[in-house]
DNA sequence: CAGTACCAAGCAAGCGCTTGGTTTGTGACT
DNA sequence: AGTCACAAACCAAGCGCTTGCTTGGTACTG
């Protein structure tokens, strides 16, 4: 029993579980710690030491890999759009009728969100304006991709007559539920994902009619 | 033409919209602009310096009417959840039918959320891990109170066949989609308050019949 | 004349980041 | 296989600045 131990529960990168979409380079770990810690007790509230101390380097070390603590912030951002943005390019060319696709894209929201990419994710929202303005336009360009799936794919449902709000209206309804599912849905309660995710796409469709 | 006016776009508590609840006692104005500001930027990046300059007193002075600056964010969020509470019962005992008791509601926390204590209402969600655990509780009992009008309703809505998700499941979702309004809703917009309640409401219902 | 409200000045601690130098890993050429 | 060159990765130390908060004293108000 060191007496380092006695102090306080020190994390180390073991205790962190891993994000899809980062390997185990330096940076990698970094930015796995990043968004561990960032979600946890927000950006402004985290110090470079404590993230530096985490993955077992001194903190100046640091800014051998990234120019910027905001760096930090904005790669830890953009690794989760750029992996979710895929995650969701797939879920709506896996199927062919919209309302496939559009109970794949909310189960794929949900497991961005609820995942392995959870932590990153949470950043992405709650963090974002902690981002410089000039850091957030190339996300923001990621992101209007990103919603352009959805409003997409609403646009034939729509036209099949499964929804009768308007597709950006629904999306930012729909959308919210799905992402406040971070502050209270646990994988390992009483309601599975498939579950959850049909409750949502319920919520959505004109008619009880679920496929 | 002074110099200070030169040098950046000073806010002074005029700019800042008033909150519903808050007096113009010292209190309430060091409130009216915490609120504001930590909202606009988030807890920790807002300095006790800063705060202080908009109120129009030394930062030092601050300290007259609150222990910590820990202290002036539980108060924001006291106020907010307080005002809103008193809102959200009134929105309950003013209708006999559990729809219009649930329409009450929505329309209700949309209002606290883009209204007049939209502050407020972000500072508690967006901040709230920002607060001491200790400092949570008696918020915690609060909310806890204010969850309960919901279920309370929900439950006799769900009697009547309104609704066929569990009353939390349901709730949760929707306070989502109601709570994310607060990234892109803008009463100003071309979407109305009542429209938006409705829109919600006929979400969460299981028929599309209302009244 | 007591209590409330405030100012002017500054302290101790913690912050992001820099600096100059050392270790470690990798591939090329003997 | 051995050695050398070089870049990537990292350390130890600390600088300059900002932070929340304290202190001792003053003006205003009923």
């Amino acid at each position: 029993m060191t007496s380092a131990a006695l102090i306080a529960p020190i994390h180390t990168l073991q205790d962190i579980p891993h994000m899809a979409g980062l390997d185990d380079s330096p940076r990698g770990r970094v930015l796995r710690a990043a968004a561990y810690l960032f979600r946890q007790q927000g950006f402004a509230r985290t110090t470079v030491r404590e993230l530096a101390q985490i993955v077992g380097i001194q903190s100046g070390s640091l800014f051998h890999h990234f120019k910027t603590k905001d760096d930090i912030l904005a790669a830890v951002m953009e690794e989760a759009i750029r992996y979710n943005l895929k995650r969701m390019q797939a879920a709506v060319t896996d199927h062919q009728q919209p309302i496939d696709q559009l109970r794949g894209l909310i189960r794929a929201e949900l497991e961005s969100i609820n995942g392995d990419t959870g932590a990153a994710m949470a950043v992405l929202v709650f963090e974002w304006d902690a981002l410089n303005a000039e850091r957030q336009v190339p996300l923001l360009a990621l992101r209007d991709q990103y919603e352009q799936l959805w409003l997409d794919v609403l646009a034939q449902a729509q036209a099949q007559g499964l929804i009768s709000q308007p597709p950006f209206i629904w999306r930012r309804l729909i959308g919210g539920a799905i992402s406040w599912t971070v502050t209270w849905y646990k994988a390992t309660g009483p309601v599975s994902l498939d579950q959850l995710t049909d409750m949502v796409l319920r919520m959505g469709l004109d008619e009880t009619v679920i496929k």
